[in-house]
DNA sequence: CCGCTTCTTGGAAGCGCTCCCATAGCATGG
DNA sequence: CCATGCTATGGGAGCGCTTCCAAGAAGCGG
């Protein structure tokens, strides 16, 4: 420590090699890993680098080694509120840790589109990263496109909506998820069964919507009352009344989201209909919020720790292995969560 | 492009400076702001720069500029569910963007206590960033010592448990919060008010408690009433639970934060006590949960935004005028919203 | 027409590191 | 006892960039 305070600047490789009496080389042995290098030197070299408070400069070694060490985590979200979404908020932090563990640094990108998408591409072309995690809700967008063509090794958690075929993913099966959440309303006799539907130009949206189709045909009843939302709580509860305008005698209703599912049961409430004793609600994702609905929702959980623990995992793997292997992906399943909506 | 394509891997200057037919010193500095490069150099230069999509390699820029532009924003918070609060999610996302607009790049850094946080201070003196900003619960920590004394430009928000005289730091006003939120009940005819209070090794807890007993001994009232809860949701509504108990005749309370004054609002509803006709309450933070609640919340409100660019903006000083001046502090005062349990 | 300043330019050093290569040391086997 | 192989080591090149410095070009007043 004395010395490093002596030296004025922070110390180089070329200081701990001299007072560890090596060479420079030697001592870059030393530090990264220490094969070919003897155990006198070896201690030598971590008795100078501690005595000075020696770090590598990571600029100077990737300028070499060509890797930087650091991913990116892309968030391709144009609002600020969509940010404050658990799912992302929880995706963050697992890939955060998952990587984090594997001393891989995070590079937080929040890119709106347009303008801040060009600098965002920018970005990823230089040579500041060796790798990326896009975190998307799947709306329409190019960016899997973009990084297809780049070649960068990358992972995107939901299924891109363009190039799925060209780039790794982790997705929840959201099919599954819809048919499940409808199921459980036919299993408890449910037979006037409507859904509030997500956007239809994103993934989640339009895979719910299709499960609940596919549950609905399967009973042989008719799936006729659809009404979209836009994932947003305000937009579950006029979806809610419209479609209690349109079909009165409703019985069932599954909402392609739990945040959404909270708006409609506000809106149930204030129409006078009993959860779930005139009519059920299932909902989708159990992020949180569904346990503080009144009354508690019955809902499908996105298995979002695992999916992100896996993203990361499918990162490294690209790191190490720099061959350009085919595309993977990794589907979740859905699980059913039980409470008093239904 | 097909220059960049048949040339291999990524072009570097050399290359842009052959295609624009000068040299590597006067192609540097035609893409560096071009001053001492003649208009033709320039364009030259420029022409080149596009027809080989060329971008500068930052490792190398770095190593000898010394600046990395990027700088680390920082959580130390141990809990993943701490950080889907919308606190943070709403500071991150105003950080980042006021940095991004810098064309600073903004690195993510959560680092639980301990092994994590030696790791983290490990980071922070590596070479690999400019400045820090940590977003912080102002839970009992070292870390502002620590950075105190690594002499790295940074700014905290919320100010610092320790060494608060040594860094730059934004806040919220919390004692005008606790005071403001006080008032209103009493405004309103309140006697006999109790507070759910935050933990007692936080500063928001601390002073918002202490605002509370200000207002509470200017107005000549006993301040007894005093329950800690830890921000949560759960403890807000057990200790307004014990409140009740020890103080049945309770007209008034103030509970340090809105996620606290929801579940309170629960043990109130679960009692058959009316909000507001029965007992007022007046909450803390107005993050999106207060207009969410049964009845919604009247509560002060913490100017997240305001105070993250504000953060931003101090950074951003402080890497520009590389002198470091004495540390500076900029607090914010919460502003009273008026909703229905008040 | 000369000496001066001002503007532009290229050569070259060097940021701190890794890694190739040559060399030296040493044990092993024929 | 020498050829052989193996390991540990240091010299040195070079990653891509910025910037100091000196030199050339150009403009201008005397």
């Amino acid at each position: 420590m004395d010395e490093a305070v002596a030296s004025g600047g922070s110390p180089t490789l070329d200081e701990v090699a001299r007072l560890a009496g090596v060479s420079r080389a030697t001592a870059s042995r030393a530090i990264n890993g220490g094969s070919r290098v003897s155990a006198r030197a070896q201690e030598a070299v971590a008795d100078a680098v501690r005595r000075l408070g020696y770090t590598p400069n990571p600029a100077a070694r990737s300028l070499v080694t060509r890797r930087t060490d650091s991913v990116a985590l892309v968030v391709p979200e144009p609002d600020e509120r969509v940010f404050s979404d658990p799912f992302f908020a929880r995706t963050l932090h697992v890939v955060t840790r998952e990587l984090s563990a594997h001393d891989l640094q995070v590079v937080l990108l929040i890119a709106s589109p347009g303008e801040q998408e060009q600098r965002m591409l920018r970005y990823l072309r230089g040579h500041q990263i060796d790798g990326a995690i896009v975190v998307s809700h799947h709306r329409r967008d190019s960016l899997a496109d973009h990084l297809a063509a780049l070649g960068l090794p990358c992972v995107f958690i939901g299924r891109p909506w363009t190039s799925a075929d060209r780039v790794s993913y982790v997705d929840t099966d959201n099919v599954a998820g819809g048919r499940g959440a409808t199921r459980v309303l036919l299993e408890r006799g449910c037979r006037r069964i409507g859904t509030v539907a997500g956007p239809a130009d994103m993934s989640p949206g339009r895979d719910r919507l299709e499960g609940w189709r596919q549950a609905m045909a399967e009973a042989g009843l008719e799936a006729d009352a659809v009404v979209h939302g836009d994932f947003t709580e305000e937009s579950g509860g006029s979806a809610c009344a419209a479609l209690l305008d349109a079909h009165p005698d409703l019985d069932g209703l599954f909402v392609a989201s739990d945040l959404m599912a909270a708006g409609a049961l506000r809106t149930l409430a204030a129409r006078g209909r009993r959860v779930p004793h005139d009519l059920a609600v299932t909902g989708h994702d159990d992020l949180g919020i569904a346990e503080r609905t009144d009354p508690p929702l019955t809902t499908m959980r996105n298995p979002i720790a695992p999916m992100a623990e896996e993203a990361a995992r499918l990162l490294l793997d690209q790191l190490d292995s720099s061959d350009r292997r085919a595309p993977r992906r990794v589907v979740f399943s859905p699980a059913l969560v039980r409470r008093d909506s239904a």
